[in-house]
DNA sequence: TTGAAAGCGCTAACAG
DNA sequence: CTGTTAGCGCTTTCAA
């Protein structure tokens, strides 16, 4: 930046105040300036920016997996919303683990962050006391109900859970399973099934658990839908905790020739682009992945620019249950 | 960091010293050290130690989406490679387009990154003198075959293309068609094309070419799939751009009545989970996606320790075709 | 509008 | 092994 500013014959301050405000400089020095920006291809220090101004242009993002659908639309659409304003997404995996979400909010914050995003309610107390600490704006995204340390922007997993058991009875369905990919994983399919289940029971109806030993796997899908229907030979309806489970559920039935439907219905959750082209199209639930990322710029935006009323720190997105043929 | 060193009874100096090499600190003082640490809830400025170090602990990485579980499989390996030793990633989305990659390579050098990932070899004049100018260690992923800034990890799209070539002409199809996502969005999916092209028609077979707009999107593909079929009547087979792209036509296949195989053979790209259950199963190509992201790491963490060889910079991972029931 | 001066919180010689 | 000293490259008063 001393180059820049000898070369346009400024001082290093001129040349720091057109880069943060152009119009608070006069216009023949602005371009000077900037010829010799371009003269240069100077790029300015963002650590030492950071660090003089001691805020920085980072905003924290820590999900459990990037390697999953939901999540990667949610950051794609935040990134694109919080570029603009010159924000920098520095993303964590915490591989749905409370420590390594710890360590990465230990990480973050020591970026000095202008904001950190978590997924979901469940932190470790380590976890909350550095939140506290520190006053970085906090969004809990993904779930709602709880709580929560500072804004919130998600929906009920619960009233999902209980908008497909509404689905399921109307339909007439009262025999029905949940099957799940590992609920330590995934507190939030957990959730979902929680919901499901109180209603269907509520009804007279029935649900059993399945859960998959790790993430969604076709394969053992199929095993565990065979399994299902031998054990419980009145199975009306299953519930999947995602719409690769579903399809694994489809594809299976097809394989053993049972009518889906008829036989077996399958509800999905995802509302993920194939489902609507499944022989028959999949009954699925539609949640706000995209919502929730824009959302969330719009209200840490605000808050970073000191307007954010009380009550706008919460925000219930809601899902939409899209009926197709499968159910 | 002068607390800690007032509470320890230290110099900061020292504190600094423990936190970079606590082994060269007497156990005592370490103790000391680390206990006012934890009082006191220390984080240490990131960017301060990185302006006066001036090298910094971040990697980036420019994927042109992370919606997609290629690159997130890739950056979800590099990120677990290269954290442990003490790597962040900057994760950047290109969405296609080089001028925005150019915007993203500026933001994320102004952070006097340890290092930086690129996918493919397409960059703007700008992009490349940006690189030019810095010495930054530059690693593009995900294509083989060109020359390269830096260092090279990935894969030969056009031997990929060769191989389903190959597969297609043993079975007997000469009458082929490859579905495309769109061209202009994915370099990688025409150069796959090209090989197979090539190999196709040198060996006396055709290939007809189609082009979804946007993104895989099933119901679109079950069109062109339709369009494909009443075109050309003696068309025996389809190469597409991704599994998800070939599950349409699947799924478009079955809808018509028509039997995979022996009225359409399909093969996708990717080998996604699912594509081992679909019915029939399909055949596909399998990128080193988790490859690609660990010996980036391996390659850059090297090069970062001084001790990398000339030779082991261009690094040609290969693929593999799973051949299964669909072709 | 511009420039001089004083840090931001840490690291990196260096001397002890 | 420890402490002193001088910056890292920028922002931010403050006065001109």
């Amino acid at each position: 930046m001393g180059e820049v500013a000898q070369l346009a014959d400024v001082s290093p301050s001129t040349v720091s105040l057109y880069l943060r405000h152009p119009d608070k400089v006069s216009s023949q020095r602005a371009e000077r300036i900037q010829t010799a920006i371009d003269r240069l291809g100077y790029l300015p220090n963002t650590m030492a920016g950071g660090l003089a101004s001691s805020r920085s242009n980072v905003i924290g993002v820590i999900v459990p997996t990037i390697t999953n659908s939901f999540f990667s639309a949610t950051l794609e659409t935040l990134e694109r919303h919080l570029r603009p304003a010159g924000y920098q997404l520095l993303i964590g995996n915490s591989e749905f683990d409370e420590s390594r979400e710890e360590e990465l909010i230990r990480s973050i914050l020591s970026w000095n962050p202008a904001g950190l995003v978590l997924t979901g309610f469940a932190h470790s107390r380590k976890s909350i006391s550095l939140l506290a600490k520190s006053d970085t704006p906090i969004v809990e995204m993904w779930d709602f109900g709880q709580k929560g340390l500072d804004m919130v922007v998600g929906f009920s997993h619960r009233t999902c859970g209980k908008l497909v058991a509404e689905h399921f009875l109307a339909k007439g369905y009262r025999k029905a399973a949940f099957l799940s990919t590992s609920f330590q994983r995934d507190i939030r399919a957990k959730e979902r099934y929680q919901g499901f289940r109180e209603d269907m029971t509520n009804a007279g109806g029935s649900v059993v658990l399945r859960e998959l030993q790790g993430r969604s796997n076709t394969a053992e899908t199929g095993e565990l839908v065979r399994e299902l229907v031998s054990d419980h030979t009145d199975l009306e309806a299953i519930f999947c905790a995602n719409d690769i489970v579903a399809l694994g559920v489809l594809l299976e039935c097809q394989r053993q020739g049972w009518p889906i439907r008829d036989r077996l219905a399958v509800a999905g959750f995802g509302n993920q682009d194939f489902t609507a082209s499944t022989v028959p199209p999949m009954t699925t639930v539609e949640p706000p992945s995209q919502e929730i990322g824009q959302h969330i710029a719009r209200m840490l935006l605000a808050r970073l620019g000191g307007s954010l009323t009380e009550q706008e720190t919460r925000l219930d997105l809601g899902v939409r249950l899209v009926a197709r043929e499968s159910t």
